[in-house]
DNA sequence: TGTACATCAGTGAACGCGCGTTCACTGATGTAC
DNA sequence: TGTACATCAGTGAACGCGCGTTCACTGATGTAC
């Protein structure tokens, strides 16, 4: 009786819908189809009928997650670029760091988001060629446009290594941090976040070593 | 009637050398009781029988590696300590940076171990306790106290978050390598480990920012 | 305007599989009297 | 020195479960003549 008659509820948007919450919550192998499927009100094997399998939904949910980030950080990056002769290097760099660090203790899906994505940059993922044509690459690029801009007299390899630097220290300081904790406890939120991402950037303006802002 | 009438084979031990090599190849998941105690010719209760189940069993194992891997790094950290006064930090944060990429491509067990670990820091890890308790911090702390002879003048706080700084960098270079190869592609691996290494040196050695070796 | 057929979203039930765990058991060895 | 019992390593078979996938199906809607 409940919904009921009511066709075209358009199963495939809801199945999506569930399917991200869930695989953001608890990862791909955390989930069964059975999960999805119940949460969206449709049957077992509409997941199936709907994308081939569960792997890829999951692919496609993962499409949809990674563009949205990159469009969010290349909205970022486009604001720096447009700026870019009155910001500093040490702006550009506390934006940006700032930035993960925003989105990331902002939403409670995003702690999981980050794991997941973690994953799968391991080399033999499930996805890892998605993370790396839609989330790295783009973002790299942009960033590494704005820093030749920047800091004309570098090396486009030394930039392009350093953010790779920059991206590892981020990662490592969120991903980490309950191991990290047992080194350096007792921090608070908000003063971790304020804390980091000043350490972070006052590091890697220096890892950078341009002659122009050192 | 292959190895026969022999009682006494020490299951326990085959248990521990297969799960290892098992669980090191696959990963938690990847790996079933089943392959563990056919690899060991043993019967599918025996895991339960000396372990008390699997997780135990993988902890069991986890710990080993960890400790010989803790205990090969402080070998390392205890060399250049001895040596602290004739050795510069660029000789300390290469010598540290360069054994963790060694010891990754010397053994093609270690890649897989690395994503294992890096999975375990996970806050939800199965094990994160045990790489925290008996990798990140011992090894920290012995870096840090290295650093801090040869850096008087720096603060604690910030040569332990520099630490981190040079572990997450470390860490990202190695296993996000496949991806990264989208952005600097075309580098032979003994080339890629030199330059990789060299990199994260200077661009932390100028990060940390020591008065005695800038 | 009516009929026949094709298409499409979605269902329901079952399939086969591999999993970790359990439990009653065997047979060798150690120990107490 | 012999017997009775306890302990221990290990086995074999089965249990129950949850999984992803399959397949024949329904019933609504669109399309051609």
């Amino acid at each position: 009786m409940r919904d009921c008659n009511r066709q075209n509820k358009d199963t495939r948007a809801l199945l999506l819908k569930h399917a991200e919450e869930l695989f953001l919550a608890h990862g791909f192998e955390g989930v069964s189809i059975r999960q999805i499927t119940e949460a969206s009100g449709a049957n077992v094997a509409a997941v199936n009928y709907h994308f081939n399998g569960k792997i890829s939904l999951y692919r496609e949910v993962l499409k949809q997650r990674l563009d949205s980030i990159t469009l969010e950080k290349l909205e970022l990056l486009k604001n720096l670029d447009e700026r870019h002769s009155e910001v500093t290097l040490e702006q550009i760099l506390y934006s940006y760091i700032y930035s993960f660090f925003d989105a990331h203790f902002s939403s409670p899906d995003s702690d999981r988001f980050l794991q997941i994505i973690y994953r799968e940059m391991a080399p033999d993922a499930i996805a890892s060629d998605l993370v790396a044509e839609r989330l790295v690459i783009p973002i790299q690029q942009a960033f590494q446009k704005i820093i030749m801009k920047t800091c004309p007299e570098l090396h486009g390899d030394h930039i392009s290594r350093c953010i790779s630097s920059i991206t590892g220290q981020v990662l490592h300081f969120i991903r980490a941090r309950e191991v990290l904790k047992g080194i350096r406890p007792a921090e608070q939120n908000q003063t971790f976040i304020e804390d980091t991402v000043q350490h972070i950037t006052q590091f890697s303006l220096r890892g950078i070593g341009s002659q122009n802002h050192a």
